[in-house]
DNA sequence: GATCCTCGAGTTCT
DNA sequence: CTCGAGGATC
């Protein structure tokens, strides 16, 4: 090594102790100015020679190039969601759950406050900070790898001799109260706009394309677990976990602590409600988790959220204000909805002027009337909801709400049958609101996937005449388009670019699109496994569709009743005439599903496919993965380190394979017995 | 027939 | 995120 890659190195090492220091132990022992001497050095040296720049340089916390846009990541093990519980009878039916579970009188659970930041994970390949990326849906996020890089708090390289080949921390993104306050001063100072609270603040900055920008806000992070591990000896808890990584120089909570048995929640959610105001970051409640991995494992999950882990939330902040009035909507199925306009008031962080009132009947149980003082707040601190009338301050000239007997866009007849809750418009594509929420559906993401096709632009096209359907987006032109009010040429390109994009396509996708009633995207998928093209799709009777799972005789009809209709037979011959294709799906013969109709269960790590692998062959093969052992498991798949489930398939006598097994199993031609 | 779970649909704000 | 309904299971 040259004796300018030796000062390099050891430049990047102090800076790296001073750094953890200043930011995580909020003890520093050098003065600024020799910090940022150090800094200013090895910035030089990194310039004049780029070949010393390494991936854990101090240097790039000030920020890399701008970029265009983020890459998608696909997170190895999923980042779940947490279950909430929002009263002591919750608290207690987890505790209970818990036990029973595990057959416990007594659970030991680690707890820690649930921070109001960004979820992010921050992947270290060999102790260097390769990846980090945002939470996203859970399975997938956007790469920031380089906005993370600018926070101080979080280490560039793990403070190890012999660094694991893969650790994945998770933790959350977040800004500091007084960083807020000091921020959004100098916002004021320059004339420039407040942040509304914290958590937006550091969302914003995280979004950042610059990550010089990102650099400017003071932003702080906390881990709280970990996901992908390769050798590395995780201890047995995770209250332990934590401490492992407070020592890998990650900051973390300092509140949390070890409690046992239900009692000992409901003291910690008490104490830590007390301190909430005086803490230095945004909490929305506090997390418990089992403390024993082995315990963890035992319990699973339920889809997607884990059952070992609950979220006990503060009560939601209450605001007073008044319901200007009440306006109708007009949604993709022909519901109409009554939604409140308020009199705007702040609560939960932002400024809230809607909330919906979901129906007729619930504006009577709860005798909403227009011109009333309400509370409102924001059900589970997202969405507006209108808690309480208060009738002692109900003015005389107030209004109640009647639903329209035609509907407020097309003036079609309203109707409300017996059983539902809903009153809707009835008159289908002829009413223009359906027709927008129809195609809105059809470009979203998770159907056909035409980016800048939102609201605005699908009034436009419906209101101007250019789209009455979806087929007809796929023959715009380009002029036309580039007339419309708020659309230049260059907008104009990008939309037919995106609309012709989405003409590659998947079958379950498509189906999704078409916005069958009581389709979603998981039973469009089902249908498109289970029939594998569409001329056997059309041709399906009602017993033909049930034979497919979870569609039952609503659904099947929902499906028959939408196929039989000429204009949607056009609709999707049309589609199909503008090249809308997809690949073929696996011909769903017998011979290619041998596990049709079995549970499996997997558990461990198997030697060569990993979970989701697994489960993507299984479910191909027409079987289905499931969370937790029961007599109704066919089979358990353990791989290393398998936990209790390999012990409860010993108990029931459940058949266990290994990989091996399992797949000789895929790959046989006939159903298994 | 009761109960649990999953999916669909509608919704807000930035 | 929440609600309600449909489907599956006991």
């Amino acid at each position: 090594m040259s004796d300018l890659a030796a000062r390099a190195r050891t430049l990047r090492e102090a800076l790296a102790r001073y750094n953890h220091q200043y930011y995580v132990l909020d003890a520093p022992t050098v003065p600024d100015a020799q910090y940022d001497a150090l800094f200013r050095e090895l910035q030089q040296l990194e310039a004049a020679h780029p070949e010393l720049l390494t991936p854990d340089s101090p240097t790039l916390r000030v920020g890399a190039a701008p970029r265009d846009g983020f890459q998608e990541v696909t997170h190895r093990v999923p980042m779940l969601s947490l279950n909430n519980g929002f009263s002591e009878a919750d608290i207690q039916n987890f505790d209970r759950r818990v036990r029973e579970g595990l057959g416990l009188t007594e659970v030991d659970y680690a707890c820690e406050p649930k921070f109001d930041g960004l979820a992010v994970s921050l992947l270290y390949r060999n102790g260097v900070l390769v990846e980090g990326s945002t939470r996203g849906d859970g399975e997938t996020g956007e790469d920031v790898t380089a906005n993370l890089r600018t926070i101080r708090a979080i280490p560039l390289r793990l403070p190890l001799a012999d660094p694991p080949p893969v650790l994945e921390v998770r933790g959350e993104v977040l800004m500091l109260k007084q960083d807020f306050a000091a921020l959004n001063a100098a916002q004021a100072a320059r004339g420039e706009k407040a942040f509304v609270n914290p958590r937006n603040a550091a969302a914003g900055a995280l979004r950042q394309l610059d990550p010089a920008l990102t650099a400017q806000r003071p932003l702080s992070f906390f881990a709280y677990g970990v996901g992908e591990v390769e050798g590395l000896d995780l201890p047995p808890t995770h209250a332990l976990l934590m401490d492992v990584l407070a020592r890998l120089h990650f900051p973390v909570a300092t509140e949390r602590a070890v409690v046992r048995g239900v009692a000992g929640l409901l003291q910690y959610f008490e104490r830590i409600g007390q301190q909430r105001a005086g803490l230095c970051y945004d909490i929305d409640g506090v997390v418990y988790k089992v403390d024993a991995f082995r315990l963890q494992q035992a319990l699973g999950f339920v889809s997607r959220a884990p059952r070992f882990a609950i979220a006990h939330k503060f009560p939601a902040e209450e605001a007073l204000t008044e319901i200007v009035d009440i306006d109708v909507q007009v949604g993709r199925t022909g519901a109409l909805t009554p939604v409140a306009r308020l009199k705007p008031v702040f609560v939960g962080g932002v400024t809230v002027t809607n909330a919906t009132l979901h129906n007729e009947d619930e504006i009577r149980r709860k005798d909403i009337r227009i011109g009333d003082q309400v509370w409102v707040r924001r059900a589970g601190d997202v969405i507006p909801e209108v808690v309480a009338v208060v009738l002692a301050q109900r003015p005389d000239n107030a209004r109640q709400f009647i639903m329209p007997m035609r509907c407020p866009v097309c003036g079609s007849a309203v109707t409300r049958t017996a059983d539902e809750a809903t009153s809707r418009c009835s008159g289908g594509l002829f009413c223009p609101a359906q027709r927008k929420q129809a195609l809105l559906h059809f470009a979203q993401r998770r159907a056909m996937d035409i980016d800048g096709l939102g609201e605005k632009l699908v009034d436009q096209l419906v209101d101007g005449g250019l789209v009455r359907a979806a087929p007809d987006l796929y023959t715009l032109a380009l002029e036309p388009l580039a007339q419309l009010p708020r659309m230049g040429m260059k907008s104009a390109q990008n939309l037919l670019a995106a609309i012709a994009h989405s003409r590659q396509t998947t079958l379950g996708r498509f189906i999704f699109a078409l916005g069958i009633r009581n389709v979603g995207e998981a039973t469009a998928r089902d249908l498109a496994r289970h029939f594998g093209d569409l001329p056997a799709l059309l041709a399906a009777t009602p017993e033909a569709l049930q034979a497919v799972p979870d569609v039952g005789p609503v659904v099947a009809q929902s499906i028959h009743d939408f196929l039989a209709e000429p204009h949607n037979r056009d609709v999707i011959a049309r589609l199909l005439e503008q090249g809308i294709h997809w690949p073929e799906v696996q011909a769903p013969t017998v011979q290619a599903r041998p596990l049709a109709g079995l549970t499996l269960v997997l558990t461990g790590t198997l030697p060569h496919l990993s979970r989701s692998e697994a489960q993507v062959r299984i479910e191909n093969a027409g079987g289905k993965v499931a969370g937790s052992v029961s007599k109704r498991t066919h089979y358990v798949v353990a791989g290393a380190d398998a936990g209790s489930k390999l012990e409860q398939a010993r108990t029931l006598g459940i058949q266990v394979l290994d990989e091996a097994q399992l797949l000789s199993l895929l790959n046989q031609e006939t159903p298994s017995p």
